[in-house]
RNA sequence: GGCGAGUUGGCGGAGUGGUUACGCAGCGGAUUGCAAAUCCGUGUACACCGGUUCGAUUCCGGUACUCGCCUCCA
């Protein structure tokens, strides 16, 4: 019985798929006009993790995650570069690929990019304007919020408490300040498909609603994304599917909170973010990176800091040397996860497998969060491997012959060129941050 | 102003109405040519003020502070 936290409700509750033979999942994905930031990196993680464990209890698993690839942001870099837009968001979506599979993160089922969806959206926006949730003016289709008395039920606030923060956009074609675009008018030189109400392109909200029900159906079990989505995207999504064809979408909504950096949100409007990408180019293997968000629950801010990543780096080191084949999962990993993903007390589990030393159990148990995988064996590129052993065989002799000068040079030189050796449970040696064995050429 | 999340020991971070989280660092020991790695052992905690209770870090109420959303945002 897995137990999730519904952010509908606000309760963990217990998890009871619409069809056990196929558990449906969405994931809002990225709007792909720069690369992934750190902070963009923590849904997908903790979306992995779900699917992980959803596809060990459960028969088939459907993970849809989309791409945003029609946005005025991209339309931006478009006319910054002059480069046509489909060849940034190609590009820009093989890079966000890279960065998550780099980072542990199995590809979701499906990964339907808006462009190739407006159909549906046209169709679904023609349906909410029939049953009275919409209406078209000036080139624009609006989402009649005081259609929908329901409106508000995600994120706990009323029409009039929004007024009241009253930092809607007033446009005249609205009818009501809380009004939302599901289709707007392009200009020539903006991307645009005809519609009935003219040239023009969807809305972000309304991309979600119609891939969502193409591709999982009118309603399905989980839905998620960053805390910052819940008002208004997913509030608006759940408006226009209800409005469209009934139900409540997702049973369960599952949000991630924030990562943060110096106290405050990882965001491009506050410059304070690096990239998945940067971190990968400074030689932090991407499992370490997944570790360090692991090791906070999913439901609570978390820092990026050295200490975490010096922490977790080491952590695994000592687990990759002693992992072996041939285990199987340890129930108690499997009821950290099974109780509202907590990834923090999965990995206090794990340390107990390792201190046991049952290395096939904990290589079997840490598959479950993605951890100790085959594809992620490689921490440092390239070989050198010979030039490694090499200089441990030559240490190894020079301290047979009681040489310790010579065998502490070549200790020396060993950790100069980022080989850490490990002894004990996991004896032989890793390559570590900054791994270098040309630094070891000549020691014979 | 409205809505939501949070405040645990040196650090990170779970959890619980009464009994060890766990990890890192520190300290003591084993081992070692000296180290590293490894192994064994070990301490300090639950923002504040009330309430409920035999007993609260854990439940309830309030206060303070932090963060997020209310505008694009994972």
């Amino acid at each position: 019985m897995i137990r999730l936290r519904n952010s509908m409700t606000r309760k963990v509750e217990p998890f009871h798929p619409l069809d056990p033979e196929n558990v449906r999942v969405y994931l809002c994905g990225p709007t792909v006009y720069d690369r992934a930031h750190l902070g963009n990196a923590r849904n997908v993680i903790l979306f992995d993790v779900l699917t992980r464990l959803l596809r060990y209890d459960y028969r088939h698993v459907t993970y849809v995650r989309n791409v945003t690839d029609v946005d005025d942001k991209i339309n931006a870099r478009a006319a910054e570069t002059g480069r046509p837009i489909r060849e940034i968001t190609d590009e820009t979506l093989g890079w966000f690929r890279e960065d998550m599979a780099a980072l542990g993160n199995l590809p979701p089922d499906h990964e339907p990019r808006a462009t190739e969806w407006i159909a549906q959206m046209v169709a679904m926006i023609e349906t909410l304007i029939a049953k009275g949730n919409a209406y078209a003016a000036e080139g624009h289709v609006l989402f009649s919020v005081a259609s929908d008395p329901d409106y508000g039920t995600l994120s706990n606030r009323s029409t009039d408490d929004m007024i009241a923060g009253a930092r809607v956009e007033v446009a005249p074609y609205k009818r009501d300040p809380m009004d939302f675009v599901l289709w707007k008018p392009s200009s020539g030189d903006e991307p645009g498909w005809d519609s009935p109400w003219g040239f023009g392109r969807p809305g972000w909200h309304i991309e979600c609603s119609a891939m969502s029900r193409e591709l999982l159906g009118e309603r399905f079990d989980v839905h998620g994304g960053g805390v910052d989505l819940i008002f208004p995207h997913h509030e608006n999504e759940i408006a226009q599917s209800r409005c469209a064809h009934g139900g409540q979408m997702a049973q369960i909504w599952l949000h991630n909170e924030m990562l943060l950096v110096e106290g405050k949100k990882m965001s491009k409007s506050l410059g304070n973010f690096f990239t998945v990408r940067d971190l990968l180019d400074q030689g932090v293997p991407g499992e370490v990176i997944r570790f360090v968000f692991l090791m906070t629950h999913y439901s609570k801010p978390m820092d990026w800091t050295e200490e975490k990543r010096a922490e977790a780096e080491a952590t695994l080191r000592k687990w990759r040397g002693m992992a072996a084949p041939g285990g199987a999962v340890d129930p108690a990993v499997l009821g950290a996860l099974r109780d509202d993903l907590n990834t923090p007390r999965a990995l206090a589990e794990l340390h107990r497998l390792a201190k046991a030393g049952n290395g096939a159990g904990l290589a079997a148990s840490a598959g479950m969060l993605g951890l100790l995988t085959d594809k992620m064996g490689a921490w440092a590129s390239g070989g050198g491997e010979a030039l490694v052993e090499a200089a441990l065989t030559a240490r190894a002799t020079a301290r047979a012959d009681k040489d310790w000068a010579r065998a502490d040079a070549i200790r020396d030189a060993l950790v100069a060129a980022g080989v850490v050796v490990t002894d004990g449970k996991g004896a032989g040696w890793e390559a570590g941050p900054g791994f270098d064995p040309t630094k070891l050429e000549g020691i014979e």
